[in-house]
DNA sequence: GCCAACGTTGGC
DNA sequence: GCCAACGTTGGC
């Protein structure tokens, strides 16, 4: 099993309207790094750390899932979506996403500034200046540390 | 195929 | 709101 780190801004879905919905498409990535994230290398039962970026503060937030295999981003058909990719067409699709499924909401955010202050978790790449990657992979001995500084068991 | 200009991300 | 980082675009 990989882990992983996905990002998203609390006011426009938070760790919080994932549990209220419990499976979300990831709908709007348009980064081919983070799409190849999710179209070649997650599989189905994947954990990732649910990210608040743009927040404050900014920090980890909860716990989610890989819910299913990868399927074509539809709002890249849609002109009428802000993601809407003219590019793309159904027989010859540029953009992949998964759907996510709530785990665990953490009973604190895990911020920024515990993150780059551990001496362990200060090697994420979501510390590292710069990174602006949207999905990033997470070492399994991150993963664990992150999940026990939350008080979180999984 | 180089690279300057531009746009976006996201912490601060 | 500022701006560093960096991916993308497009002229040549």
């Amino acid at each position: 099993m990989s882990h992983w780190l996905i990002k998203s801004e609390p006011d426009v879905f938070s760790i919080g309207d994932l549990a209220r919905v419990g499976r979300e498409p990831w709908t709007g990535v348009r980064n081919y790094q983070a799409r190849n994230f999710m179209w070649r290398d997650m599989r189905p039962g994947d954990l990732a750390l649910f990210y608040h970026s743009n927040a404050k503060p900014p920090g980890i937030a909860g716990i989610a899932r890989v819910a299913g295999a990868p399927y074509p981003d539809p709002t890249q058909f849609d002109p009428a979506s802000e993601y809407h990719d003219p590019k793309a067409t159904p027989e010859n699709p540029r953009w992949w996403l998964v759907d996510f499924e709530h785990v665990a909401t953490f009973g604190r955010i895990l911020t920024l500034d515990e993150l780059k202050a551990d001496a362990i978790l200060s090697a994420m790449q979501v510390c590292q200046r710069g990174t602006r990657l949207s999905i990033t992979p997470v070492a399994p001995t991150h993963f664990k540390r992150v999940c026990s500084l939350a008080g979180a068991s999984v």
